[in-house]
DNA sequence: GTCTATACTACGATAGAC
DNA sequence: GTCTATCGTAGTATAGAC
């Protein structure tokens, strides 16, 4: 990761972007090579130059385009998100664990595991993509959900306690996809499909109401 | 990884090991390259495959040193511990806490962050190195663990409850490392210290007693 | 724009001197 | 046991045909 000209040639699709996000997300960025990638995407290896200027153009370019999906994704729920400060405690709380649950849903969805695992690469070995994917909709998100556990609170934490409090909120949710390995064993699950889903679900929201409700 | 003679030469000191860690940690087995370990550790690329039998033994061998030395570190607590079955619920969740206080030391202390790293690793992209690391003593800490939450759950929850709520708990305590950039991002801290150590222990704390003592 | 060719570098493995 | 030297095979990048 050091140079990467960033050619801001647009592609004529997007079959070379979405196989290099499931590859990268599976391998990371030494693991995964161009060529596997473009034979997956079933092109020549030079078109990765061509479009994104090489490997390095390629996975922010990745990081690019999973930041906006999941903006996409996200946009109507933070839409029709009404001001935290306006809300009474309660009603924080419930938009809290509907945000809770779409996290989940994010992270767990078939549909976005290769954005989830090029995401959770990028949390735990943060590259140059990781501001992208920050600043694109990590950032207004938790800022949002920071908002929200300091309003639910109902005056009881200060900004920095409900800082904190909402990172260990988010642990609770990316445990299952990070350490899901580790998930699997300890539950005894065999996967985690739609009905271990539901039950992570309900043991988050127990647990969030156990916690914005203690004392 | 595919075949690991598994030569069990023993070398002579752990600088090759030590290094290993600390590389493999850091760029996965993909990333890190043979040439730069034996370089770091002051020796000849060869040794590698003299002692170790190759990269993939090396990275092995590397899984079973961590699951010994974590092994060792938690060996007191572990001794030292009681029975769960024969303690009260508030004893269990005293026990709890302090499991809890000792995971977040090894995750967070500098001795142990490449070690960590490793481990976080695994986590998220288990390889043959996950089940070493997972029987020498994940599988007994969590086995602990479960029955710590169960006890001083006095009750209230079945065991398959108990499981997925220590995993919950096990999230709260790794999303400090695995997804320490955004941590530092929300709670705008420049670095996790001894300081911020100390706060999150005692949120970590708070949120297991509210889940703890939630109806 | 997309391909084939090829150049160049870095990788892991191994043989053999000491 | 530890080193140097070398081999074969990936890797990425690039030039140039179409």
């Amino acid at each position: 990761m050091s140079k990467s000209k960033r050619t801001a040639k647009p592609p004529i699709d997007n079959r070379l972007l979405d196989t290099a996000i499931e590859q990268f997300g599976r391998k990371g960025l030494e693991g995964a090579s161009t060529r596997e990638i473009a034979k997956a995407a079933q092109t020549a290896m030079s078109s990765i130059t061509y479009h994104y200027g090489g490997k390095d153009g390629l996975y922010l370019a990745a990081a690019r385009h999973i930041g906006e999906k999941v903006k996409e994704r996200f946009a109507p729920l933070l839409a029709a998100a009404p001001d935290p400060d306006g809300l009474s405690a309660a009603a924080a709380a419930a938009q809290l664990a509907a945000m809770i649950d779409s996290l989940m849903g994010l992270l767990l969805s078939p549909e976005a595991a290769a954005w989830s695992r090029f995401i959770v690469r990028e949390q735990a070995e943060p590259t140059r993509a990781f501001t992208i994917i920050w600043e694109e909709f990590q950032s207004g998100l938790s800022a949002y959900l920071v908002k929200l556990v300091l309003r639910a609170s109902n005056g009881r934490w200060k900004p920095a306690e409900a800082k904190l409090r909402a990172v260990t909120l988010f642990g609770q949710v990316l445990v299952f996809r990070v350490a899901r390995a580790t998930a699997l064993r300890v539950t005894g699950w065999e996967d985690i499909g739609a009905a271990q889903a539901a039950e992570i679900r309900r043991a988050l929201q127990s647990n969030l109401r156990a916690i914005l409700t203690a004392s």
